[in-house]
DNA sequence: ACCGCGGCTCAGAATCAGCTGAGAGACCGT
DNA sequence: ACGGTCTCTCAGCTGATTCTGAGCCGCGGT
């Protein structure tokens, strides 16, 4: 999940006219060992298909030339079948949103957080039995977290967890054992234009342990001064 | 980690107009085998890495000229990866500083002590897979000691420390066996504008000895009128 | 063997980071 | 529009951590 040696996890090209969320993207995806190219505009990324030939294109549907829409009807045209994870803003007309989920296509709205866009990536790349579509059962101890249905188990027991929890919940368990800062959580958690009162964190470290710790000891360790680790109680 | 052979660790540019603050990072760099160079402003900086090819910055975002994410704005935009370590006033907004986590990035209030700067340095070189990024583990008699995990164990015992018994610690295991002046100790475990007591000291050295040695024999040996080493009881 | 300095340890004060409950406001589906 | 759910803010509380001080101990030199 995170030793690099070259080749690594698959290729994705990442499509956005904004250099910022371009950025952002391309370095959680380098770090996440996939090779990424990006391109600015609706020509280019057809031409880095052709010659990248990416396993997944994440595409923003608001480009400068032709929009994303146009970009994926094209490369249908083509008959080339690379999954795409569309960018939308919140605004985006529903209609035009729905049906892209039927090719197995998907979509994530801005402003996203890395995590988010990390389990749509692997979900789609799942589906469509690409390299890079790895089990999508997270464990450690008791714990279970499955991407695919969402579900979160601890010790045989259903856990229902809110869409904020899961994603934090999720960040711990990609990473177990190890210490995050808060800033590292923050960034993978939230939003990346998240910009409110840090202490969300705690807050919802908080709601997790108490649902977590009905079925067994605390796993979310806090380490005082630097942040939180998912470990056994060594105790 | 510490033995001196020529080549070194790795190249390290210190940005930072203090004159002070950049002679104690280059002074403790050079001295862990890093190539150091510094620059005292934005524009020097990026004239630097042209030239020099740091594998790492040490960048303090309060610059005479432009600050330190524009520096690092730039050098993004020219392709150039190297990671970063920011250095940032206690008051500097958490929301600007975050988002650099995610690039591998990372950051450094000020005050900071040299400790936690070279270990922050280890982690960033490691995530980069450069050089410099050995393990994580430190290791002395059957001590062990996690910096990714913030782990140490004694003969397989998990051992319990908060932060300043971590970064003496440490201190301590990066230069096994060596005869460390209380001087010395105090530049490095604490904040390098701590200007207390140097009793404090003492009292850290008798907190770690008391968890250590539930243990196994004393390691840290007392060395009178000097300081402290790492040691083996001889007898 | 004794003395004095340096070091050790303990207890307590002050500070600080993190936990949690309550509640405002946004958002969603009906 | 309504009710429920979720996210985020805030503030008081609690317990951990850091540092100080004082008294005791013991090493090492004479």
């Amino acid at each position: 999940m995170s030793k690099s040696n070259g080749t690594g996890n698959g290729r994705i090209l990442v499509v956005d006219d904004e250099p910022n969320i371009a950025d952002v993207i391309s370095i959680a995806l380098r770090y996440n060992d996939f090779e990424v190219e990006t391109a600015a505009d609706g020509a280019s990324a057809l031409q880095a298909v052709a010659e990248f030939r990416p396993q997944l294109i994440v595409l923003d549907v608001m480009l400068p030339d032709l929009d994303g829409f146009e970009v994926a009807r094209r490369l249908r045209e083509r008959a080339e079948d690379v999954p795409i994870l569309f960018l939308t803003a919140k605004d985006t007309t529903e209609d035009k949103v729905r049906g892209l989920t039927l090719g197995g296509d998907d979509y994530v709205t801005k402003p996203f957080s890395v995590e988010e866009l990390l389990a749509r990536i692997a979900t789609v790349l799942r589906r469509f039995g690409r390299a890079g579509g790895e089990a999508s059962v997270l464990r450690f101890a008791d714990l279970e977290l499955d991407d695919e249905t969402r579900e979160v188990h601890r010790d045989g027991a259903a856990i229902e967890l809110t869409d904020t929890e899961y994603r934090l919940l999720r960040y711990l368990m990609s990473h177990p054992r190890r210490v995050l800062t808060r800033g590292q959580i923050l960034d993978h958690v939230w939003e990346y234009d998240f910009a409110g009162d840090a202490r969300v964190l705690e807050t919802y470290v908080s709601y997790l342990r108490k649902k977590l710790e009905a079925h067994g000891p605390r796993l979310i360790q806090t380490v005082r001064g630097v942040g939180y680790a998912l470990r056994v109680p060594s105790s």
